[in-house]
DNA sequence: CCTATAACTAAGCAGTTGCTTAGTTTAATA
DNA sequence: TATTAAACTAAGCAACTGCTTAGTTATAGG
């Protein structure tokens, strides 16, 4: 017996999500969101509670959508060759226009570092974690490779990705395609 | 005929340059400035003009204490031994108790992004592009490398470094030791 | 010892931050 | 159709931002 929202919730959380992903958390504010995701601040806080709250939620938007790439790494039975792929794959899910924004998660882990909530902290980190396990899993299709190669390596692929997430912002597409067939000579 | 500063502007940037250095720039305060350079708000603008140009210093105030691992670089014979130890110096140089704090110049790039202002981002960028070059010169050193492969792995290792300083702020010890090892195992 | 001038203090500026709340509108149900 | 509770609007909150300025203090040179 009362009034329907007239916002969608996992719309309005996708337009945060791109805002977030495009300005950094602390340089975007209410007003922003606001404006960006088309409701008001009370309709914000009635239904994710804080600026915090949104953003844990843009989170999980950012997951959902990597599953694209995700999923083709997870169903890649090639070995380093499907790893390959998702660095590249990588590259194209960044895109924005004329640049790249990086990886959300990587650009807050950089921003936040320790100055960020335990819980975000720890559910960022995760992330990383299971895109490692991806790595390990596509390593191990590759029959020459010892146990300690995999680990080894697992902790170079991930490295890896962080930086190739902070170069995709600075770098050009030559120097991409370098770092990433450079990478992939070592392994 | 007048009073003389009571505090060396060298020394106060110095504080300063570790204040942004762990809590980046936005985070950073006017107020949070003043605690931590130990003088007045007054002083800060007489000396630096504003915010920005406390930065602006406390980057080339970075520059100059990176020098002890940079000049070490440059005056190294070693080609890839060389630049493998400058990874290995690096993480000795971001080392803040327990924890390590990733490079400064890699941290702001992140931070501010595209929002950066043209002349600070063109600053910063110029700082990697010296880097890359102390990297050439040791690629160099190796009689077997072609100018291709001194191109494309200048590229790589430029962007490894990103990695490596992101990765440095989040990774333990054996795991940053894995990625520096599989990062030279075949360049 | 004066005096002029730069260094300094601390209060205050307007604008922004995340968040709240009093009051109004809407629509599903009785 | 009337009721009622949630959705909504917009004004406002205290705390903070970068920066300024009126007024005080200290000191190098006359």
């Amino acid at each position: 017996m009362a009034r329907t929202k007239q916002y969608n919730e996992h719309d309005v959380i996708q337009k945060a999500m791109n805002l977030f992903w495009r300005n950094g958390y602390e340089t975007t504010s209410i007003r922003m969101l606001e404006k960006e995701m088309g409701i008001n601040q009370f309709s914000i806080y009635s239904s994710f509670g804080s600026k915090h709250g949104v953003f844990v939620e843009s989170i999980k938007a950012y997951k959902v959508q990597l599953n694209s790439i995700r999923h083709k790494l997870r169903d890649s039975n090639s070995g380093t060759t499907g790893i390959k792929q998702f660095f590249y794959d990588f590259l194209e899910f960044t895109k924005d226009n004329t640049s790249r924004k990086g990886c959300l998660v990587c650009n807050t882990v950089s921003e936040l570092g320790n100055n960020a909530e335990e819980d975000l902290m720890k559910e960022l980190l995760k992330f990383t974690e299971e895109i490692k396990v991806l790595f390990i899993n596509n390593l191990k299709q590759e029959t020459t490779k010892t146990k300690e190669d995999i680990t080894r390596e697992s902790n170079y692929l991930m490295t890896s990705m962080l930086g190739l997430s902070l170069g995709s912002r600075i770098l050009n597409d030559e120097q991409l395609e370098d770092y990433i067939e450079t990478t992939f000579k070592n392994i």
